[in-house]
DNA sequence: TTATGATATATCATTAAATGATATAAAGGA
DNA sequence: TCCTTTATATCATTTAATGATATATCATAA
C-alpha cells in the first residue's frame, strides 16, 4: 500500500472490507469493532485507531456517509459507490481463492 | 500494516500471497512477475521493486529458499513453513468471502 | 456517594508495506 | 551497431496499520 491510495486503484485493505462488511445495517463505530472481532472469533481485531482513521478515509472518499447517531455515537451507513466497491472486492478475493485452489489442485496431480 | 510485521502475525499480503502461489513450481524472479500478471489479466501487478523486496524478506522468513539458478537468474523455491502458510492463508480468505457472502445474502432476504 | 468498568470517539507518533524511479548488465535480434 | 527484452537490485517516498494515549459518558456495584 504505496504511491496508490487502495480506494482510488479500487481495491479495499481488510480493514476496509470488513467495516463496510459491517456497515451493510448503519452501525456506529464502536459496534463495528465488536461485530468484527465476533465475526472472526478475535482472529481480526481493528483498534480504535485503525477504526476511526479508517471510517474518515472511507468517509473523505464518498464510501460510507455519517447518519446521524444518538449521544456521542456516530451512525455510518454504506452508500451507493461504497456498496458497489465491496461487491467488486468480495468478487476479486473470489478470484484470488479459486486460483489459489486451482493452483493448488495442479500441484497435487502432478505429485501423484 | 503497521506495528506488526506481517509474516510474523502469519497472514499475507497480496504481493506475498500471489508470489508464495507462483512458487508452487520453482521460478525466478521475472518469471513471477510475469504469471502474476498473466493470471490475473493485468489486474495485478508486481513490479520489480515490490518484487524483489518482497523475496527478500520472504526468504529473511526462510518462507521461500534460493534454489540455484542459472547465469544472473536466481532460482526460488517455496518451503515446509511456506506452504504450510500459504495453505492457511488461502482458508483465511476462503473464510473471508464466505462471511461476505452470508452478510449479503441475509441483506438481500431483508430487502424482499 | 463514589468509583469502577464498559461504552464511545479521536489523534499522534511510529513501524510496515508498496512502489515509481532509477541503475546495471547480459542476451538476442534487426 | 543499436534496440528491446530479460533479469536483478536499491532508494526515497507515500500509504496503511496500530500501540499508546486522551477524553467523556453511562450503568452499576460497593
Amino acid at each position: 500500500m504505496a504511491r496508490k491510495d487502495s480506494l482510488e486503484s479500487g481495491t479495499l485493505t481488510d480493514a476496509a472490507f470488513y467495516i463496510l462488511l459491517s456497515l451493510q445495517t448503519e452501525q456506529h463505530g464502536y459496534l463495528i469493532m465488536q461485530q468484527v472481532e465476533d465475526w472472526t472469533g478475535g482472529e481480526m481485531k481493528i483498534g480504535p485507531a485503525s477504526l476511526y482513521t479508517t471510517l474518515k478515509k472511507l468517509t473523505d472518499a464518498e464510501v460510507i456517509e455519517t447518519a446521524g447517531g444518538s449521544g456521542k455515537r456516530k451512525a455510518y451507513r454504506i452508500t451507493a459507490k461504497g456498496q458497489t466497491m465491496l461487491e467488486e472486492e468480495i468478487e476479486r478475493r473470489r478470484r484470488m481463492v479459486q486460483l489459489a485452489e486451482d493452483v493448488l489442485t495442479k500441484r497435487e496431480e502432478r505429485a501423484e
